[in-house]
DNA sequence: GTGATTGCAAAGCGTTTGCACCGTA
DNA sequence: TACGGTGCAAACGCTTTGCAATCAC
């Protein structure tokens, strides 16, 4: 798994860059919010990143939060994450083709490879007519630490 | 696939009957919002169905679809369907282990049969550690209707 | 300096709840 | 007749928008 290799430091960096090359400011409220999602391994929702930040600037607003969703989404830097219970909460994310792994008790998400669906998109596509452009795979468990408890 | 299998008249009935054992009645805004969702080829959210089911019958109120469909979904007759754009509609579905297949352009929603996904999930459940209850499958594309358009 | 970004307040939207009336069983 | 179900209106929670003040560049 990848879950270990990635150095929150640097995925901070990364993005601080990516807003920088694309014309948009540093500011303090997108700072705190990116340091939240940055170093979050769970997906979180505004809310949970709004009561996170605050801590450390507690005059920030909701709707910086959403504002600065907004743009890390757009820049591809996070992702949405859909749930059973709703499908409002981010995560950072995604390079290359990769599926979601999340834990049912604590949250943790992980990400792994999938490219194991080429044969059974092939048959769903011959079988269906469907031509088949994207696909969603997701799965949900008990993370190593969670089910040992 | 199945698609063409359903007998749309035949779950509606099952529908009702279902309703009827739980000890629902059956009433007016109930049936016409049954009529809509059972025979329906795509997902529909609240606002659709209201629309479509005061052609009906023009006094339906908007609650009584949503009261509805908690029934339904309930019952397990319907189910909730992650679109990346909204997350609040619903299909007719589900017997068995069966995955979702959505036309990008017209919404229809077919089921196949996913049973070659037990291989991936030994790999990712020995990889990462996590002990994986379910899984979410959903593929995206254009239909044959659509694709030769 | 200047224009992007902010927080506030208000509006917006989809969904849920309280309630008196209605209609199914 | 009894009580589950209804539509209306209001409340609700989350998200977006308008705006004047502020701050990064």
């Amino acid at each position: 798994m990848n879950e270990s290799k990635i150095c929150y430091e640097d995925r901070r960096e990364n993005w601080i860059d990516s807003l920088r090359s694309r014309g948009y400011r540093l500011t303090e409220p997108r700072q705190v919010v990116i340091d939240v999602l940055a170093y979050s391994s769970r997906a979180l929702n505004a809310a949970e990143i709004y009561d996170s930040a605050r801590k450390k600037y507690s005059s920030l607003g909701l709707v910086s939060v959403y504002r600065t969703l907004e743009k890390l989404e757009e820049l591809e830097l996070i992702q949405k994450v859909h749930h059973p219970d709703g499908c409002q909460s981010y995560i950072a994310g995604f390079t290359g083709h990769q599926h979601l792994l999340l834990c049912n008790e604590c949250g943790l998400t992980a990400f792994f490879e999938g490219d194991d669906l080429v044969p059974l998109i092939d048959n769903v596509s011959s079988d269906s007519g469907f031509d088949i452009q994207d696909h969603w795979l997701q799965f949900f468990g008990l993370c190593s630490n969670c089910k040992s408890v």
